[in-house]
DNA sequence: AGGAGTATTCAGAAGATTGTGAATCGGGCG
DNA sequence: CGCCCGATTCACAATCTTCTGAATACTCCT
């Protein structure tokens, strides 16, 4: 029988690897999304997730590396607990922003290196700077919500939104 | 030997499927935009990217399935030939609104069925709000740079950021 | 220092994904 | 009406990723 809980969180597990993340760094990530507030040891994720032991270090190995969970290592205590990083949402967006820069400069490169064809230059070109627009705006994005979040009073963007049933579907 | 311009637009695909696109696709879309105005068809994408026909019908037909790009069945002949949806940028930032929806849908779940960890679950809710916030700001924000682009005068986003080096890397 | 438990690493198996080749379908032209 | 060319589909093969199991390294307690 599984542990109570799961299903959700592997439902986000699976939204999280249709966006590129690698299947066992998303469940690790949900299951410590639903971990209780000391985080989860390695030999819980591996129990939880019906995983080995090695696949839960491979996992959060990776997650470490993106700083999307931290490690918390007690002294003490040889068992490592690992829970979400504060930011690690933040992380999450800032992780594609240098890349949809490059993509840009790529974008950028196949245009130039099609001046036959001004119409579809200038249309790669434009993805580019959309890009490049982008890089420059998600992160932003990020303080922006963090900012009205900390300061619900003030005209800064509503971080419920207005309420309404944005996660139907 | 390879065709000209190729590199690029490999370096580009290759971006892509690290944020989730399946490989092929992501070969035809970059090919596409280093095409020529009228377009390539089946047939010069196959040779260009040294596939199969099959391979390019099934990537064309998950790119237009996405609206990342149109297929111009031209009557009186048989050869379809395809090109970049105009907002096919936005295309790829709408697509992924409604998934962040239910992703945060997923999170609130996660963190409503964890009563016994108040922290835990706080932050579980703070990243589904953070997801809502960006699957409502992404849309905003295409319109937002279409807006900026077609008034460039305005004080709105400016395209081209700030000139500086953003697609170093 | 010795012992025990934990994390990590590595080679290999299992699984999924991806692309090919051949047959089929479909539309247009002679 | 029949031929022809292009697109599509399907089963299979190659490739890659992913996870397991066993061995290794490391850390803390006695």
């Amino acid at each position: 029988m599984n542990h109570p809980g799961t299903e959700a969180a592997e439902q986000a597990a699976a939204m999280l690897t249709a966006v590129g993340m690698p299947r066992m760094p998303a469940r690790v990530m949900m299951a410590l999304a639903g971990s209780p507030d000391e985080g989860y040891t390695a030999a819980d994720l591996a129990d939880r997730l019906g995983v080995s032991a090695a696949a839960v270090s491979g996992a959060v190995r990776y997650l470490v590396s993106m700083r999307l969970i931290h490690r918390l290592s007690r002294p003490g205590d040889r068992r490592d607990r690992y829970d979400l990083a504060e930011d690690s949402w933040s992380g999450m967006i800032t992780a594609n922003a240098p890349l949809y820069s490059t993509l840009a400069a790529s974008l950028d490169r196949i245009a130039d290196e099609n001046p036959a064809a001004p119409a579809s230059a200038a249309r790669a070109h434009e993805i580019a700077d959309f890009l490049r627009y982008l890089a420059e705006r998600m992160p932003q994005l990020a303080a922006e919500w963090r900012a009205g979040r900390d300061a619900p009073g003030d005209e800064g963007p509503g971080p419920r939104a207005d309420g309404e049933g944005a996660a139907g579907g």
